[in-house]
RNA sequence: GCCGCCUUAGCUCAGCUGGUAGAGCAUCGCAUUCGUAAUGCGGGGGUCACAGGUUCGAGUCCUGUAGGCGGCACCA
């Protein structure tokens, strides 16, 4: 049983898996490659019949195509229904399909497509149901267009993220934490330079720094709704190890449980909670590095980009609903100078609607939504360039999200921001402010992220810079390297002045040609080589090779380099 | 969690149908002081992911476990 719908760079086609024939492995793959191109060259014309449903229903009841003939049943009934059908005797094939086709198998060209990989696929997309057997393919007009695509999934692999975190010695994974990240010193560097970024920037824009615990009683958890809707993901522990067995640890049972964090909200509420809020203290910017873990399915890990324990720029803005609009514009405004600082142009934004399983009323649902889609619209953002769409159903359970995501190298998009309207939590958790008639008042809670996890988001970063990161974000800024080891005293001289002017620099005086380090530390992507060799140490200076730019060496005074490159340094923010 | 594939030296990989492990780079040592993408020679380095099993004999075959990759499902 096929089915065909194309994809962004090809097709793919779904098969049921029968008794006698299992599903496809990679080697099957040449097998059908080579029939269809049997297909091709039989040059069969493909032939486009109307259907009554009735017919069509019968005649895959006949063939045991029970899923498509459980799909025919759910298309209109009085219409006809398109049939294509080619081939004769032993070769002969009829199958539904809405078309159109070409005239003939012929048109194609044999040499054009290829197969690419198998993969498990539930049925209708529900995990219910049983999974299909799916080869995905990719398909061009000639096969010069073919051998192009192939190069540049090539190219796009050598900008993966976990290859450059190899390379550049930025990270690692290993199974004894699966799910979490070890950073090594060059990739926490980068993460202090997003830190202290972010940091600068949420001061700026009015936000509260704040750190709360990273494990509560799951009564807490309870309360907030986390317990009922999201204990699957949490890590759970007892708040206390019966002493007397040596047993290990016991999650059943008389111990009261506790439980990681998945997210910061229900603390940030906590603080929000302690005294009494004023409506002209309000709105509050409550903004925390915080560190959560999630027990993610095994299959959604994925290198940097889903992980178990990571820490968002989480932020909780707690406003009056007349302040709402306002907040939401500025967000969105302080997002978007954000990512532009990271050097991402484009970005998409999503709305997530109300899915099934939620809480709070209707009423509260609509009001949220609109308000998400009026801010956005006054922010001047939902348009076709920031791929602009509502996302019926795919919102948290307690309130709808705008969404903000980037592309890796290979094209996937990824969520890295949001903000979403919650009026769930703040009653649920009992939240309040005194208003300007002395009653008691429900504040709108707004859930924020900007990089969403510095996990994803350097992750992503790397993917879009391959991981040639601007100077600023830089693990190693600049390597001053000697060309004679008479030039080492000098050189170390030259790596104190950048040093002394707080950038990050390694000097190399390891007796080796010049040509090999030149190449090592272009290969190692350190966006500045300082080269000193007799003649800069005589004249104190240095001749400065900036990455990817061929012999346009720039010979200048010492005291002028490190100016100019800490000049370069400067994060675009205190520019 | 589901489907398929994968796991050999620090890295990238080779090891045919089972006969007891190899290369390049990296590392270490020696020589070389050489002006913008790889200087030469030599040495060391592996319980072949882990645990069982089949066999006279397993990196190679089988089973299980753990990771990884590509999808699917999930993603508060």
């Amino acid at each position: 049983i096929t089915f065909g719908p194309s994809t962004d760079d090809g097709f793919y086609y779904d098969f049921a898996p029968t008794a006698e024939r299992g599903p496809f492995t990679d080697e099957d793959l040449p097998l059908i490659e080579e029939e269809m191109r049997r297909i091709i060259a039989a040059d069969e014309p493909l032939i486009r019949e109307e259907w009554s449903r009735a017919d069509v229903r019968a005649f895959f009841d006949k063939t045991g195509e029970s899923f498509k003939a459980e799909w025919v049943m759910e298309l209109p009934e009085g219409e006809a229904i398109t049939m294509y059908r080619s081939g004769k005797g032993d070769d002969k094939w009829i199958d539904l399909c809405r078309g159109p086709h070409l005239v003939s198998t012929g048109k194609l060209d044999p040499q054009a497509f290829k197969l690419t990989r198998v993969s498990g696929a539930y049925w209708r997309g529900d995990q219910a149901n049983p999974m299909l057997s799916r080869i995905y393919g990719t398909a061009w007009l000639n096969k010069k267009q073919l051998a192009e695509h192939l190069v540049r999934l090539e190219e796009a692999a050598k900008r993966d993220h976990r290859r450059i975190g190899q390379d550049m010695d930025l990270f690692h994974l290993q199974a004894e934490a699966h799910g979490s990240v070890f950073w090594h010193p060059k990739g926490f560097v980068l993460w202090r330079a997003l830190e202290a970024y972010m940091r600068r920037r949420l001061d700026a824009a009015g936000y509260d720094e704040v750190k709360t615990p990273q494990l509560m009683d799951a009564k807490q958890w309870e309360k907030s709704g986390h317990w009922g809707k999201y204990r699957e993901n949490m890590f759970v522990v007892p708040d206390e190890i019966p002493s007397g067995e040596d047993d290990g640890p016991v999650l059943s049972g008389t111990s009261d449980l506790m439980a990681l964090k998945p997210m910061n909200c229900p603390a940030h509420v906590l603080i929000f909670k302690q005294g009494i809020t004023s409506y002209r203290e309000l709105p509050i910017r409550m903004a925390e590095m915080g560190c959560c873990h999630r027990n993610e399915p095994h299959g959604a890990l994925h290198g940097i980009l889903r992980v178990r324990q990571f820490t968002q720029d989480d932020g909780h803005i707690f406003a009056r609903e007349d302040q709402l609009i306002d907040e939401i514009v500025a967000f969105c405004d302080l997002l978007d100078s954000v990512y532009r600082d990271f050097g991402f142009d484009g970005y998409a934004i999503k709305l997530a609607l109300r899915p099934d399983q939620r809480f709070g009323s209707d009423a509260e649902w609509d009001r949220a939504e609109q308000v998400l889609r009026d801010a956005v619209t006054k922010a001047g953002r939902a348009t076709v360039e920031y791929g602009w769409e509502e996302l019926p159903g795919e919102g948290a359970f307690y309130a709808p999200k705008l969404e903000f995501h980037l592309t890796d190298a290979i094209g996937r998009t990824w969520q890295v921001g949001t903000i979403q309207a919650d009026t769930v939590l703040p009653e649920r958790l009992d939240a309040s402010y005194v208003g300007e008639d002395g009653e008691r008042h429900r504040p709108v809670m707004l859930h924020r992220a900007i990089l969403g996890t510095f996990e994803r988001f350097i992750g992503i970063l790397i993917e879009h810079h391959a991981g040639r990161f601007p100077l600023w974000l830089s693990p190693v800024q600049a390597v001053v390297a000697t060309i004679v080891s008479d030039a080492d005293d000098y050189a170390n001289q030259v790596l104190a002045k950048l040093k002394a002017a707080g950038l990050r620099a390694e000097s190399d005086l390891r007796n080796e040609k010049i040509n090999y380090k030149v190449r090592e530390h272009s290969l190692a992507k350190v966006p500045l080589l300082l080269v000193v060799g007799k003649r800069e140490a005589e004249e104190r200076t240095v001749a400065i090779r900036r990455l990817g730019s061929d012999d346009h060496q720039k010979v200048m005074s010492v005291d002028e380099a490190v100016a100019m490159i800490a000049g370069e340094a400067v994060p675009p923010d205190l520019r």
